[in-house]
DNA sequence: GAGCGCGTAACGCTTTCGGGTGAAGCTCGT
DNA sequence: ACGAGCTTCACCCGAAAGCGTTACGCGCTC
């Protein structure tokens, strides 16, 4: 009895990549879950072989919802699901302990190669590519206040705009941004902003 | 004798909406095109009575096609696609002309009716929400050296590092910035790293 | 109850940014 | 041959940003 679970925001993206992975032989059952809160609520009762996770989610990402899994239960396989390439967020998320990574723009076959591979071999893995010592380990999680300081930013607010904006003097957002700076190893706000959204913490 | 024509620099999203609107009754044939570029190419030989077009795609972006796929041929239908909400780009594509736009966490049950909608109806259109001024017919196109300039601030370099990368002086990565800003509509460094990932100039 | 993270705020200080302007050479296309 | 646009560089100047630091209240945890 093998099972699949497939976590994806997108209704359609969901459906279509329950139907591909549906036609690998050796498949049983093939569950979905929209959003990391649920794939981590349903885990204990209801777990599967093999997991495939968008990596661009809102609320968790794609790569905290990772990083959960596995405190829980290390041996849980996942392997990232990519649109672009968006590789700062498929290297974290290897990091931290998924077994590889797809984009989205392969084809149903490339799809279905690699699932039917990782089911098949348990310690199967995705060499990463090679990352920078900051990178590893470092899993931003931002306060709610800090990821709207960096929503203004990616909107061209100023600091004292953003004080406008969310009733804060300019000086606390300024803080806010240093303490976001840090937390994402970003060296200024575009920076900030980049990381962002290369790891879906804005749009 | 009813075309659609599907554009999506993804394989696998190509083919689910493929089949999706292969589905909606009255279509006879559903094309599909990897890029804006195949679009254009093939658009005089092979026209369709109603495009889908991806907003993010690498090369000519969403918008970028479907202005110049309308200066050649101002009765051309099209929808355009978007992941999240990255409504920048759907709001300029539709203010370029674009009849209206469709989430892909959209369900298969709105693709097929948003698509038999707009065949049915040929004047029919979403509208769209309201624009800055600023954002009405500002299509970004950036030349080679203003990407990357705007990629060397989305890894945080200061103009200076940026000038030292590329062998330039401070103040000639000054002038660069200055001119995207202007072409972006952006307010600061931010903000153009921000809009260059909306609309899909950098990753 | 001591420590930690968060939210709020302030002050001083240095660096950087962004806008304005001017200017030269280059390659296009008309 | 001319203008338009791109690339390069320079100078000035005010306005932000960013950093270090301090501080106080709050809730949570060990």
């Amino acid at each position: 009895m093998t099972s699949i679970l497939v976590c994806d925001d997108s209704p359609l993206a969901r459906e279509t990549l329950r139907r591909a992975v549906a036609t690998v032989p050796g498949v049983d059952k093939v569950t979905t879950a929209n959003s990391g809160e649920e794939v981590l609520r349903r885990w204990t009762a209801d777990r599967s072989d093999l997991v495939l996770m968008d990596v661009r989610m809102p609320g968790l990402g794609g790569v905290e919802t990772v990083r959960r899994l596995l405190s829980n239960d290390p041996n849980a396989r996942v392997i990232m699901l990519t649109m672009a390439e968006d590789l700062d967020g498929v290297a974290l998320a290897v990091a931290t302990g998924a077994r590889g990574y797809l984009h989205k723009d392969a084809s149903r076959a490339e799809l279905r190669a690699t699932v039917s591979q990782a089911l098949a071999d348990p310690t199967w893995r995705l060499a990463p590519r090679r990352l920078r010592p900051a990178e590893i380990g470092a899993v931003p999680t931002l306060t709610a206040r800090e990821i709207q300081v960096l929503e203004g930013m990616s909107h061209g607010r100023s600091n004292a705009e953003i004080g406008r904006d969310l009733f804060l003097s300019e000086d606390t957002v300024k803080t806010h941004a240093r303490r976001l700076f840090k937390k994402l190893g970003a060296s200024d706000r575009a920076h900030a902003v980049a990381l962002g959204f290369r790891w879906g913490l804005v749009r």
